[in-house]
DNA sequence: GATGACATGTAATCAGTTACATGATTAG
DNA sequence: CTAATCATGTAACTGATTACATGTCATC
C-alpha cells in the first residue's frame, strides 16, 4: 500500500474546494500552488492514482463533445478527514535551497561589476514575481473581501498570497542591497585609485 | 564523465577560503551552507570524488594519531575558474516549497484553535533560528567589521546571513499575521454567539 | 556499558524533472 | 501548415534522504 507524500495532500487541498481532473491540477500547480507548491502533470497523474487506491479521491470519466475525455477527481470523506488531521500536525521548517543566496556566499571572488548584472537581473525577476502577486491580491481583496474570514476556502489564497508578496519583497530589498555593496565596493576603488 | 551539479558548485565555494575535509564538509552544510544550501555527508563523499575527477579539487590523505586519518581537499585553478565562470551566470528563481505555507492553503477547513497552535509551535521555530542568525551577524559585525568589504571571503558569510535574517523576519511576521487572522476569526464568531 | 564526536564510505529508496508518446481541436 | 490548448499517460534519469556499515577515542 503507498503512504501519503506532501504532493498528495497538495492535491487533496486543492480538491477540497472543487472537483478537478489531473490536467486543471497540473494548471494550478504550474504556477506554484498558490505560491508554495509546485509539480508537474508527469508526477500529478501517477499520485492521483495512489490517492484513489487509498481511497482519498475517487473519478468519474467525462466524455466532452470536440475535447478529449477527462477524469473528474473528487475528495472522499476519508481524504478530507486524513487532509484535516495532517494541517494541523506540527510542522518543521523544511531545507532551503536557493541558487541565488549560494552565489552570493562565493561572489566575493568576482568582478563587483559582472556581480551587479547577476543581481540586477535576478531582481528583475522578483520585481516581475512581486508585482504580479500584488495584482492578484488587490483583485482578490476588492472583489472577495466579504470571504476573506479564516474559515472560507478562499482564505487560503489570501493568506498564501500575503507569504508570496513578503518573501519576493525580502528578496528585491536583499537584491537591492547586494547591488550597493558591490557599488560601494567599486566607488571606494576608485577614490583609492585616485589618492594615489 | 560526470557534469557539474550545484552541489558541486556549493563545495567549490566553500574549499575556495581554505582545504576541508568531507567530513568538514558536511559539518558546514549540516547547518545549510552559510543558510541557503544543505546537504548530508552521503551526498558529500560521493561528490567530492566526481570533482577530483573532473580536476577541481585534488586530496591529500592526512594522519592523525588517535583520530582516524582523513582526507583533505583543496581546490585546484580549474576548480577556481569554473566556479568564478558559473557564479555571475544568470540564475533563475528556484522552485520554491514550503509546508506551512502549503498547510495555510487549507487551513480554513480546521479548527482555528488547532490552527493558532500549529502556527505558535512553527513561529516558535523561526523565532529560534532568527535569534542565532542574529548572534551570528552581530558577532562578525563586531569582530571582523573592517573585512566585511565586497571582496573579502568573509563577505559570504555576511551576505547570506543578512538573507537569512530577512528570511526568517518574514516568516515570523507571517506566522503572527496567521494567528491574528485565527485569533480575530474566533472573537467575531464569539460576538455573534453573544448576540443571539 | 552507552553515548557522542571524529571519520569515511555504500545501498536502497523516494521525489522530482525531462523527455517520450498520442491525439483532437482551434487560431493564426 | 504550424503552434497552442486541451487531455492523459509512461520511461529514464537525477538529486536527495534514509539506512546500512565500520572503527577509534573520550566522556558520562
Amino acid at each position: 500500500m503507498p503512504r501519503m507524500t506532501i504532493l498528495g495532500y497538495a492535491l487533496l487541498s486543492l480538491l477540497a474546494s472543487e472537483p478537478l481532473s489531473g490536467y486543471d491540477l497540473a494548471q494550478r500547480m504550474k504556477k506554484p500552488i498558490s505560491y508554495f507548491w509546485h509539480a508537474r502533470h508527469s508526477q500529478i497523474y501517477p499520485e492521483l492514482a495512489r490517492l484513489e487506491e487509498l481511497g482519498y479521491v475517487t473519478h468519474e470519466v467525462i466524455e466532452q463533445v470536440e475535447r478529449p475525455h477527462k477524469k473528474r477527481y473528487t475528495i472522499t470523506q476519508a481524504g478530507y478527514e486524513n487532509l484535516r488531521d495532517w494541517l494541523t500536525k506540527p510542522t518543521e521548517i523544511g531545507p532551503d535551497r536557493s541558487e541565488i543566496v549560494l552565489k552570493a556566499y562565493a561572489i566575493w571572488m568576482t568582478d563587483p561589476r559582472k556581480a551587479i548584472d547577476l543581481f540586477q537581473a535576478h531582481l528583475r525577476l522578483h520585481i516581475e514575481r512581486l508585482e504580479q502577486y500584488e495584482r492578484d491580491y488587490a483583485l482578490i481583496e476588492r472583489e472577495k473581501s466579504s470571504s476573506l474570514t479564516f474559515a472560507s476556502p478562499l482564505f487560503g489564497n489570501y493568506a498564501t498570497l500575503r507569504k508570496g508578496i513578503g518573501y519576493e519583497r525580502e528578496y528585491v530589498d536583499w537584491c537591492r542591497w547586494m547591488i550597493d555593496q558591490a557599488q560601494a565596493y567599486l566607488t571606494q576603488q576608485e577614490v583609492t585609485c585616485k589618492l594615489q
